[in-house]
DNA sequence: AATAGAATCAACCGCCTAGTG
DNA sequence: ACACTAGGCGGTTGATTCTAT
C-alpha cells in the first residue's frame, strides 16, 4: 500500500527528524534525504514532524467540547481551510481538524439517515405514538423552553485570527464563503475580549429536535453562556510553538485535555463529553453553515 | 467471547503557490 | 519571463481501535 514515503514512522526514524529540526530548524526537509540520514521525502518527514512530532501536540485527546465549537464555527466562517482554522486550536494539527470534522460529517450523515427512516416508519405508526416519538416530542417541547436557541441568532463574533493570517474578509480568505463574513467595519473580531457565543441556531425553523437518546447539551450547564464559564485559555501564546498569538486571545489549553486523562473540567464546571454536547446538534445544522462536497462527494 | 460496524488515526496523493536561479 | 523545486494544504484511503450486539 505505502508508496515512495515509506509507511508508518518508526522511532529511529522520529529520532533522525527531531535531531535535524533541534540543528536546524523545522525546514530543508528535502536535505534530510539528501544527506542520506533518512530515505523519506521532505514532505513526509514535514508531515511527520507537523503532526506527530512537534512540541505541544495534543495527540491521542479527543476534541474538548470547547475545541468543537471553534471548530465549527470556524469552518462556517472560512469553509474546509483546515490549516487556518487549526492556528486557533493550540496544539492541534490542520489533520487533526480534517479528521475530525470528516468523522463528525460521516456521524452526521448517518445519524440523519437513520433519523430519516425512522420518520417513515412513524408516519405508517400513526396514530399510535411510539415511545420514540414521545420523547421526540418532549424533546421538541424542551427545546421551546430554551430562549436562546428559539430566538434568531445574533452576528456571529470570532476571535482575532494570529497576525500572521490574512484578514480573513480579503478575497483570498473569502473565495469559500461565508454565510457570516468578517466585517471590520462592523468591529467584528475586533474586541480580542470577545467570546465567541455559543452557536445560536433557528432550530425551530428547521422542524428540528435532538435525537431521542441524546440529552440536552445545556443541561449540564446552569448558564447558558457557557464560554464565560470555560473562560479563555490561561496562556496559550506558550502553547503553540511561539508561534505568536495575541496573549489576550482565547486560545484553548492544551494542557487541559490530555493532563489527569479525561478532564473536560474547566473553572469547577463540568461541561460533559464532547460527543453529548455535539452529537445532539441538529442534523442538518452543518448544511446550513456551507455545502458538504466531501468526504467522497458523500 | 465473537463479530460487525463505526470511529479514529496516520499517512499518501495531487494540486497549488512562492521562492529561486 | 520562465522553469524548476520545495513546501503547504485539502482530499482521500487504509489500518487500527472502539463499541454495540
Amino acid at each position: 500500500m505505502w508508496g515512495e514515503w515509506g509507511g508508518p514512522w518508526k522511532a529511529e526514524e522520529d529520532d533522525v527528524l527531531i535531531s535535524h529540526v533541534k540543528k536546524y530548524g523545522p525546514r530543508d526537509w528535502s536535505s534530510i534525504r539528501s544527506k542520506g540520514l533518512l530515505q523519506r521525502t521532505g514532505k513526509s518527514c514535514r508531515l511527520r514532524w507537523v503532526n506527530k512530532l512537534r512540541p505541544n501536540l495534543k495527540n491521542g485527546c479527543k476534541f474538548s467540547a470547547e475545541e468543537e465549537r471553534v471548530v465549527i464555527e470556524l469552518q462556517a466562517q472560512f469553509g474546509n481551510k483546515w490549516a487556518r482554522i487549526a492556528t486557533h486550536l493550540p496544539g492541534r494539527t490542520d489533520n487533526d481538524v480534517k479528521n475530525f470534522w470528516s468523522s463528525r460529517q460521516k456521524r452526521l450523515a448517518r445519524i440523519l439517515q437513520a433519523s430519516s427512516s425512522k420518520q417513515h416508519k412513524h408516519k405508517r405508526d400513526v396514530p399510535k405514538l411510539s415511545s420514540s416519538a414521545e420523547e421526540e416530542s418532549t424533546s421538541r417541547a424542551h427545546l421551546c423552553t430554551m430562549p436562546h436557541i428559539a430566538d434568531p441568532p445574533p452576528p456571529l463574533r470570532l476571535l482575532p485570527p494570529p497576525p500572521d493570517l490574512p484578514n480573513p474578509g480579503t478575497p483570498s480568505a473569502s473565495s469559500h464563503l461565508a454565510p457570516h463574513e468578517f466585517n471590520s467595519s462592523e468591529g467584528l473580531y475586533s474586541d480580542p475580549h470577545m467570546q465567541i457565543p455559543f452557536p445560536h441556531i433557528p432550530l425551530a425553523q428547521f422542524g428540528i429536535s435532538f435525537s431521542p437518546e441524546s440529552q440536552d447539551p445545556m443541561s449540564t450547564l446552569d448558564d447558558p453562556d457557557y464560554f464565560s464559564l470555560l473562560g479563555p485559555g490561561d496562556d496559550a501564546s506558550e502553547l503553540v510553538d511561539g508561534e505568536g498569538f495575541p496573549p489576550d486571545m482565547p486560545l484553548l489549553d492544551p494542557s487541559l485535555c490530555c493532563k489527569g486523562g479525561d478532564s473536560m473540567m474547566r473553572g469547577n464546571v463540568n461541561v460533559g463529553k464532547p460527543d453529548i454536547f455535539f452529537d445532539d446538534l441538529p442534523l442538518d445544522v452543518p448544511d446550513h453553515f456551507e455545502p458538504l462536497p466531501s468526504p467522497s462527494k458523500w
